[in-house]
DNA sequence: TGATAAACGAGACGGTACGTCCAGTCTTTCC
DNA sequence: GGAAAGACTGGACGTACCGTCTCGTTTATCA
């Protein structure tokens, strides 16, 4: 009823011009970074006006994180490896993987530069960093169920402790290999041990 | 030796000048953000000409971390505090104060920004990363020092476990207050303990 | 004194680009007509910048009339012609010939879409149209010299008459040849030889 | 037979919507002028959709014409004051007064903009034009009939002489009162005169 | 009376051009 | 003879309209 607000009126948006305003978008973003995502591009690109992208986004950043949430796909693999510290072993690996690509790059570079009020950005840490985290949450829950205590109250500092070090060494440019990742989780395990 | 290339010919360059660029530069990129740190903005507003800031800089980039690196104040206080986790919670306040100003944002956000390969950008993260990491590092290493093991193997994975989460919280624009810098702290010391 | 708040700084003005622009504007504008003259137009035509148009002139409409003032010339036989009857013909001839181009149908159109109040419009009609009513005004005070009275109070009265139909009829798309032009001016001559 | 090729199927067109565009287009083109006669701006103001205006004109000048076309309204006023030379004065205050309000700026500067080979533009000039130009030739002919001998050679040409001083003075903003107005009469028929 | 066809409003489409901002370079004068 | 400053070329911005094209809806006529 809210969203009645639209009664169908005039020619209906293109779907084809927005997904290829995506693509477009995408390509550039991955191939030449944030810098260089400029609409006037990403319209020539898409074979599209400049109008149409400004229909659906409001500037660069909106478009970049846009592109960029249109081609989240995680790999779900993960709960179902029984010992559950490799199962954290082969999400964490993936995630390193996945970070440390391009695409991972211009992730951090897009969210350092959007506005982080807005709307799509919240969508966009949403959808990215959400993403990765529920995983590692759904993980750390098996691990922490096998304890006798009630561990939720460190959860979420758990997660930010396994993936907090991952972005920040991406942030600062320091290198983040199989080794890294290994050791990543095995210190964790080892906190969350402690804790009992 | 290496200054003896300039034989001081011409006009020489104006201390004053450079003085303003950078104090403009970084009132802009505090007050408006890095995005609106526009060359022509901080020639105008230091009353300069644009080749001047050219001349020492080569982009909007470099003046924001040249403007960043020029106002590094960060409290040498610490090490003498002497429950050492005491001192760490100390530190970990500072640190979580100081970049939970625009400050703290706009160089996250320079960060991410910038040629991560250039001379500047390595400069300006061994300015303000390391420079907080150093008193971390100075406090984990007596703190394990009391050990009977070295444990040189796992600090510096102990200083991402620290500060990384902070930084991705700031990243993924989640609160850090107090509590958050008491907890981080806290858990690290466990898995150190944990470590024995 | 007035003039002499431009102190001489910075790089001048580049005469070269100047002339490139109104050489560009007035091409396009006799080839395609003051619709078709974009100022985007005339940048790539002329190799300049659009910022380096804008600098001289507002729009369109101002650049069109500056080019067209920097075309003038008028042929300034006419005088000399000693049956002064036979001067007025030539020169209506010249006029109708010059008026009766391209050139001269974009004049019109300028003309009549220029904001009639600005300095560049006023400039513009004491060009153009005052550069021919010039001539036509000397022969007629050479004509009415010849006559006892002083006739000065019907002379622009008498120029209206002899220029304002060729501009209307041009206006309203009628033909204007020789056999006009020299009606127009035995008609003319007739009154003003009634008028003794 | 010409309007047999529409079988009347369908929706019969609006009326309705025809004389609000005809409307909202006057109205803008004498409140703004024709440069700010946008279809878009016509289509927002009329309550109509955009294509609904290019069903009936091809483009903003067409438009134009034909809102001006529809307020024609000459007075008929003028053949039946009896001295003749006072129905030419009557009629020619009544031609300037109308040309030199904002209307008739307006009609000139659509005049000159205009493609001036389209039907509509010729409908435009015999509707305007010649609406003025009729009474002005029915005063002529009587006049002229006073005559012994047939003068109707130079007809056309004395009625170029009335009228084209007045749009060559409103095109080049020239001030067009009652006194010139008199005074164009009042020479124009010293000259009929002088052709006996 | 119901199908059919065209005009209707709305508004999105691919485009062009607008006038502006800024990047980075070039050409003067100044010190 | 290099620093300083402003004009330069050029690229992109975000907006306004262009003229065209769907849509769903309305209004007539024809069957």
């Amino acid at each position: 009823m809210s969203q009645s607000t639209k009664p169908k009126l005039g020619r209906p948006r293109s779907e084809v011009a927005r997904i290829a305003i995506l693509d477009a978008a995408y390509r550039l973003l991955i191939d030449r970074g944030l810098g260089r995502l400029t609409i006037e591009a990403v319209a020539a690109e898409a074979g599209v006006g400049k109008p149409t992208i400004y229909r659906y986004w409001a500037n660069a950043q909106e478009l970049a994180m846009a592109a960029l949430i249109a081609r989240t796909d995680f790999r779900k693999s993960g709960t179902k490896i029984v010992p559950l510290v490799d199962a954290l072993q082969a999400h964490m690996a993936d995630v390193v993987k996945v970070f440390s690509t391009n695409r991972g790059r211009q992730i951090i570079t897009t969210m350092a530069s959007a506005d982080a009020e807005s709307e799509l950005a919240k969508a966009f840490r949403g959808q990215i960093i959400e993403g990765s985290r529920k995983i590692g949450r759904e993980i750390l829950t098996s691990l922490l169920a096998q304890k006798t205590v009630k561990q939720d109250i460190n959860l979420e500092h758990y997660l930010d402790m396994l993936y907090g070090p991952l972005f920040y060494r991406l942030l600062t440019n320091k290198m983040t290999d199989k080794d890294y990742s290994e050791r990543a989780v095995t210190l964790l395990v080892r906190l969350i041990k402690a804790d009992k």
